[in-house]
DNA sequence: ACGCCTACTACACAAGCGTGTAGCTTCCTT
DNA sequence: AAGGAAGCTACACGCTTGTGTAGTAGGCGT
């Protein structure tokens, strides 16, 4: 797993101000975010920055880019353990985001970083196969909706990750935090919020108000 | 429920500034609106936005305090209505945020609007409390933690409507993308993703690797 | 040794920002 | 009617921003 904090001069100049723009960019949103502060960051001139990217939202463009080839490899790596990443998927999670998941928050918050969320959706396609292939009755939906529905939600512990820590009383990144987070998970999971019967109902009153 | 687009004019200039922020801010984010943009929406000078909030920070924190109130007030409306409610709890999360759920998106997700976080957590428990009551089995975690995720679980398809109106083909916002919408969520609220006995499985192994 | 391209720096520029100040109207109080 | 606070505007200041330009150091092919 690459690590923005070490080595960072072993990495060519243009690199390191990558890692710097992926970490300025997460850490403050791109607009606090200064192609000086960044340039600093990565122990270079600005003047660099702009000679290698050429404006600042070129630079967004390369590090969105970056993250879809290292994400697609740490992906590839990671879901094949599949003892782990089912046992704990927020650890799945921050283990595939790596450092980079307060950028990754932000992009997928405004709307940008379509092929990883698409790919997630995928991924939970896959899933949803195989989960229907045991279930009795007939989906009231879509296979692909159910799994984009299941992905946002999937997203939303880590998106919201400040306030599911105060609301839990500890830090969802820390192992007890990941722990317990897993558990509630797993626990939410396995049993369905709502009775077939209420969901029958709910269901009937829903087709009722069908718009057009 | 009260609309940012009508009747601005018969607003006080204060109460139009505090509109015309909202929707500025809920648009382009905090740092990308400027007070002069806001002055302009709102039909004043740039000197009358400071004249009433001091500061752009001030002037937000206005907006935050604004809200509290207005959701309370709303809120307490809206619930009462459960058939409404609980038929479509998309449209409920549209109706109860009103207009101004770009900027309450905006302010979740960078860790702020905690009232609003908590209240709705609050809720979730109580909700809890009578699902809890017909549950067999003892559930696997605190019921605090199992409201905040399914919180934060909820407010992912608001957090991430970009991305689900693509993937669904239909904007959620739209009356049919609504109706698709909890048609899913009422699906997967009733149908375990997780069979018991993989759960069991699942939890064994979480328990296996529990942090101290 | 020469030329040249690439990496890199230093510095300047215009624009837009939040903020400060001075002054004008309007309306309410006494 | 006088006075003064409150609502409101116009304008300027200083700072930071992204970007542009000029120039230097260094390696590499010829």
């Amino acid at each position: 797993m690459a690590s923005i904090e070490a080595d960072l001069e072993d990495l060519t100049a243009r690199a390191r101000i990558r890692e710097a723009a992926l970490r300025q960019f997460g850490e403050l949103g791109f607009e606090r975010a200064t192609i000086r502060g960044i340039a600093e960051t990565a122990g270079v001139s600005s003047g660099l920055v702009r000679h290698h990217f050429g404006s600042k939202e070129a630079l967004r463009e390369a590090c969105d880019e970056f993250l879809v080839k290292t994400l697609r490899r740490v992906r590839d790596a990671t879901f094949d353990d599949p003892m782990l990443t089912r046992a704990n998927p927020v650890a799945m999670a921050q283990a595939a985001f790596g450092p980079y998941q307060p950028y990754l928050v932000r992009a997928l918050v405004e709307g940008r970083a379509e092929p990883l969320f698409d790919e997630m959706v995928r991924a939970g396609e896959q899933w949803l196969a195989e989960a229907d292939a045991e279930r009795a009755d007939p989906p009231f939906a879509d296979r692909k909706a159910r799994a984009t529905v299941s992905t946002a939600m999937a997203l939303a512990v880590t998106i919201l990750h400040r306030h599911v820590s105060r609301s839990l009383g500890v830090d969802v990144a820390s192992p007890e935090g990941a722990h317990l987070l897993a558990t509630v998970i797993l626990d939410l999971h396995s049993h369905p919020a709502l009775s077939p019967e209420t969901a029958a109902e709910m269901r009937a009153a829903l087709e009722r108000i069908r718009p057009a």
